[in-house]
DNA sequence: CATGAATGAGCGTTCATTCAT
DNA sequence: GATGAATGAACGCTCATTCAT
C-alpha cells in the first residue's frame, strides 16, 4: 500500500556507480554515487544494504549485460567460425561502447569484495557464451585444455583488443578482426 | 635525488607494501604497510613523500622486477622460438613464485593513482623483453599490428597462463608449456 | 487527547517499546519496537508523535502499572505494618515478574528525555500508594523528614531488594521479608 | 624518541566525558566530548579505542574517586558508629560537590555497553568501603544476609541522601545525618 | 633522522521523521 | 489510517599527513 520500491531508481544507483566507479575507483564515496543518481545519501541504503552489496549486484549486472550482449543474435547454423565471429563482434562492441562498464567491471574483477557467490553467479549469466567456447575448444588444437584455462585466454584476448580499439577508434573494426584471428589462430 | 639514509629500510617498506596490498588491497593504511615494515608509521613518509607515490614507484620496483627476471639468462644466440620459450618460462616462473608481487601489480595497474609517467617508465623497463617481443612480431604473422597491441596480446596471454599454473599447480609446467604454444600460434 | 483507531495498536507499541528498551536500551531505533510490535514504521507516529513522546507515555505507563499492582487489594482496616506489608509484597512480585518492565522503567527514570510534567504525573499515578506512605511517615521515627526523601528512600530499598530476589529467585519470599524488615527498622 | 601520549589530555578526555555525559545524557557525541576536552576529534580514539571503552574507563574513574574520596582519613581506632559515620560523610560530600560526576556514573551504572570486567573492578576499588561495610554486616541485624544485598542496600540510602541534599543544600548537613540515622537503624 | 601523537576531513551507515501511495 | 520508501543530518571511527619530541 505505501510507495513500491522503484525499479528505475535502482537502476538508476546503479547506472551512477558505473559512472563514478569508472571516473573515482572503487573508492568512490557512496554520497557521490547517490547525488549521481539522483537520490538521497540514505537512500541507496534502501536499495543496497551496504556498499559491498552494491558492488557485486553491480558487478553481476555488468557481467550479464556483456554476456547477454556477446551472444546476441547468434546465428545458430551457421559454421563454427561464423559464430564465434559473430559473438566476438558484438562483444568488441560492447566493450567499446560502454567504456565506463567495462572499466568498472575491470575494477571490481580484481577487488576482494566480490565474494564467490558473485563469481559462481558471474559464471552462470555467461553460459550462452560458454557453450559456444566449450564447443570451439573441444574442436580445436586446444581440445585437451581445461575450460577456464581456455576461456580466460580468450577473455584476456577480448580485453587486449578492446584496449587497443578504444585506443585508436578510427581503425576500430580493423582491429577487431585482427584480434579475432590471433584468438582463431590460437585456438583453432 | 637525495637518497635517503637507509636503503634497507626503503626495500622493507616496499616489500611490506608488496605483502599488505596483496592481502588487503589498495585501500590497506599506510600504518599498516609501515608497521609490517618494521618502521614507524612516520618514517614511511620520508621515505616516500605520499602514499601516491609510494604506489607509483612500487608499480615500477614490481615491473622492473618481473622483466629483469623474464629476460634472466637469454640465450642471445639461440632462436628466437628458443629465446621467447625461455623468457616465457622465467616470466612464468616469477609468477607463480611471487603471487603477491603479481596481485599488488595487477592492482597497481588498474588504479589511476599511477601516473602515466609512471606508465611510461613501466615499457621503459621492459625494455629488453620489448626488443624481443619486437622481433617476434616484426618476423610472425602479426607483423601487421602496432607493437602495443602485440605486447599487450602477449600480456594477457601470459597472465592467463599463470592463473593457471597457480591453481593446478602439480601440472605448472605443462601449463606453462601449454600457454607458451597458443602464444606461439598466435603470433608465430 | 483525540484516540487514535486502535488502542491495541497502541498498546501493541507500548508493550513493544518495554521489551525492546529493556534489551537495547534506550537508544533502540524506533523501527524496531514497531516491528517487534507488528505494526509498520510509520504507523508508530500516528500513536506517538515522536520518539520523545512514546518514552515519555511509557514511563506513565509502566509507573502507573507498578503503582496500581502495589497497592492491589490493600486491606483498609488492617494495621500500618500489615498494609505496608501487603504493599510492600505487592510491589516485590511486580518487580520480581515484570523485569522487562522494570528495567525500561529504571533507565526511562534516569534518562533526560522525560520531561518534569511526566515526572509530576509519575507522582500522581503513585497517589494511592503515597498516601500510606504518608501515614508511615508521620507515624515514625522519620515524621520529621520530608515526604519526598521519605519516598525515594522507600523506593530504593525496594529497588535494592527487588535485585536481591531476581538474582537469587528461589529465596525470593524470604529476601522480600527481610527486605521488609531493613525498611520497618528504617522508619518505624 | 616521539611526543609521548599525555596523561593530562586523557583526564581532560575523561573530565570533559563526565561533564558532556551528565548534561547530555550517554548518546552524546564523541566529538563534542573532544571538543569540550580540547583536542581534536581523532585525538580521542588514541586515548580510548572505542566510545565504549571510554565509557568503561569512566566508569571505573568515577566509581574509584568516590570510592576512595568515602574512606579518605578513616579513623582506624574509632567505633564502628564513628567510622562508617565518617565514611558516610565524605561520601555524601564526594556526592554533593560532584553532582556531574555522580549523574554520569549513575548513567554508566545503568546502561548495558559496561562490561562485567568493569563492574567487577568497579566492586575491586571498593575494597576498603567493602571491608568497613562487612564489619558492618557481621555486627548487625542483617548479619544473616548476604554482603551484596547489604552493600545494595547502603548504596540505596546514600543515593537518596545525596537526592534530598542537591535538592535542598541549605540543609545539606542536616539531610546528612538523617538520611545516616536512617542507614544505622536499618543496619544496626 | 626516527617516532608516534595530533589533526581533521571524510566515509559508510543509521535512524527519526515525513510523505506518496 | 496504514504502509514503507525517502530524506538528510548526525554519528563513530579511520587514516593520510604533519609535527613536536
Amino acid at each position: 500500500m505505501a510507495r513500491p520500491r522503484s525499479e528505475d531508481k535502482r537502476n538508476a544507483i546503479l547506472a551512477a556507480a558505473t559512472r563514478v566507479i569508472a571516473a573515482q575507483g572503487l573508492g568512490a564515496p557512496t554520497a557521490l554515487i547517490a547525488q549521481e543518481a539522483g537520490v538521497s545519501n540514505g537512500s541507496l541504503f534502501t536499495y543496497f544494504k551496504t556498499k559491498t552489496d552494491l558492488f557485486n549486484d553491480l558487478y553481476l549486472e555488468l557481467k550479464s549485460g556483456m554476456a547477454s550482449s556477446a551472444v546476441d543474435g547468434l546465428p545458430a547454423r551457421a559454421s563454427l567460425h561464423r559464430q564465434l565471429f559473430h559473438t566476438w563482434s558484438n562483444w568488441m562492441r560492447w566493450g567499446s561502447e560502454h567504456p565506463e562498464r567495462r572499466r568498472a567491471l575491470t575494477l571490481l574483477g580484481v577487488c576482494d569484495e566480490i565474494t564467490p557467490q558473485s563469481r559462481a553467479a558471474g559464471h552462470t549469466v555467461m553460459a550462452g557464451l560458454a557453450e559456444l567456447m566449450e564447443r570451439c575448444r573441444a574442436h580445436g588444437s586446444m581440445r585437451n585444455v581445461s575450460m577456464p584455462f581456455f576461456a580466460s585466454i580468450m577473455t584476456s584476448v577480448a580485453d587486449a583488443t578492446i584496449d587497443h580499439m578504444i585506443q585508436d577508434p578510427g581503425q576500430a573494426e580493423q582491429h577487431c578482426k585482427v584480434g579475432f584471428d590471433v584468438l582463431w589462430r590460437a585456438i583453432a
